[in-house]
DNA sequence: GTTCGTCAAGAGCAGTGCTCTCGTTTCTGG
DNA sequence: CCAGAAACGAGAGCACTGCTCTTGACGAAC
């Protein structure tokens, strides 16, 4: 199993390749609603019933240009967050927030795609789960690395959590483990209204609110990290 | 101008209606994208192009459906709180996040449709300012009646609020009168908590890791409310 | 060298939004 | 009351979509 087992593999691979490309362009431009496969088609020259030999369907496009998505935006934030000193709990939370802020400005069509409202007739397949959890990964290892350092003291608010949710936690206090569940739970209210917030401003419903929407934003993070204990 | 002038405009209110609720009706079971304007006409037992003498297009079809779903999700935010006393101010906070939730998960594609991603491509013109206001407007008021009664005391979290952010409020200070700078934007981030919550739910990221939804919606939001200071 | 699998191409189906025309119905001004 | 204007439903048609099926050609394996 060489990488170039043979031509005719190596060109099925390439022009996989070529379609996802071209598709990703008309996704940047048109958006996921205006993604056609007669028009990936047309644009390489090939006709439209030939892409099928490639994708069996068009929602097979779409989920690996969401794979691809989760990873680039993935791979964003943990680029973000790696360029901070291990010890600065604070500021890799922050460069993951803005990493993941700053990508979905650059790639508003996709990250609709990612968390946007699920496409029509669309049902995202478990293939995409793995690349979905690197963002949140990233977030939870900044926090797990804050409470095994001892540097993570969150203020008293609100009350205790349930006893439902401690023993819903399981999922979670995998990749979080040694995390509080008081802390956990704080943890996802700050993932929501990191993307939330995202969200919120990509889809225009913070145009005339907010202009300094970046400043904005760090500043929400910052409360949402005191919230978490991180200073 | 009787609310019958002529038999005509009867019928023609009467039928734009019918198109509408058929549209809605679409909208609820398929979703944006399965809205079909020949499928409403096939409904209705007309031709497709008569449809064009009542929506223009079927943009416009979709931005009335919005405007509508505004007005249903403001409503339902509206009635939730005013069953709260008016001096149980976290009651009235936790109540409206509660309406605004339970009216997404009885209305998935309608909120889809709101919060989601734009769907056609582009659309969001002004006429759906007023109707958007609606829900916010709730919320804002919670806090400002607290901040009157004297019953907010935030707690102290992270830095103050940065000026550009204290001269960009005007807009939010407008419904928030009487609300300090510092507030206002932990109520922004509150909201953003609130939506994304809402959004990462029912856009399905929250499978797989939080099984008793509403519990831990709560509790978020109760964790929000500590941030704003209600008790 | 023949066979077999892969491939691009083309025609075609059912559906979409939207435009235009053509008679008919309804309203309105004289 | 009646003619002209405006609104209306029906139908045909355009350009587009995702997708299927068949046909013929090419390359690789036996």
């Amino acid at each position: 199993m060489t990488a170039s087992r043979t031509a005719r593999e190596r060109v099925r691979a390439e022009l996989s390749r070529e379609i996802v490309d071209i598709a990703r362009r008309q996704l940047a431009t048109e958006g996921a609603g205006g993604l056609s496969l007669r028009a990936v088609a047309r644009e390489m020259g090939m006709v439209s019933s030939a892409v099928y030999r490639y994708f069996p369907s068009r929602d097979d496009l779409l989920t690996t240009l969401i794979i691809d998505g989760y990873n680039a935006l993935g791979e964003a934030v943990e680029r973000a967050e790696a360029a901070r000193p291990r010890d600065d709990f604070l500021g890799r939370w922050l460069a993951a927030c803005h990493g993941a802020r700053d990508w979905a400005l650059a790639h508003p069509h996709e990250y609709a795609l990612l968390y946007g409202s699920p496409v029509p007739g669309y049902e995202a397949p478990q293939d995409t789960v793995p690349a979905r959890l690197r963002d949140v990964t990233v977030l939870s290892a900044v926090l797990r690395d804050a409470v095994e350092a001892g540097a993570a003291d969150p203020p008293p608010l609100g009350p205790p959590p349930p006893a439902t949710l401690v023993a819903d936690g399981e999922n979670m206090r995998a990749i979080m483990a040694g995390v509080p569940d008081e802390l956990i739970l704080r943890a996802l209210t700050s993932w929501t209204a990191m993307y939330g917030w995202i969200s919120l401003e990509l889809f225009g419903q913070l145009n005339n609110a907010i202009e300094d929407r970046r400043t904005a934003f760090d500043h929400s993070m910052r409360t949402m990290a005191a919230v978490m204990g991180l200073h």
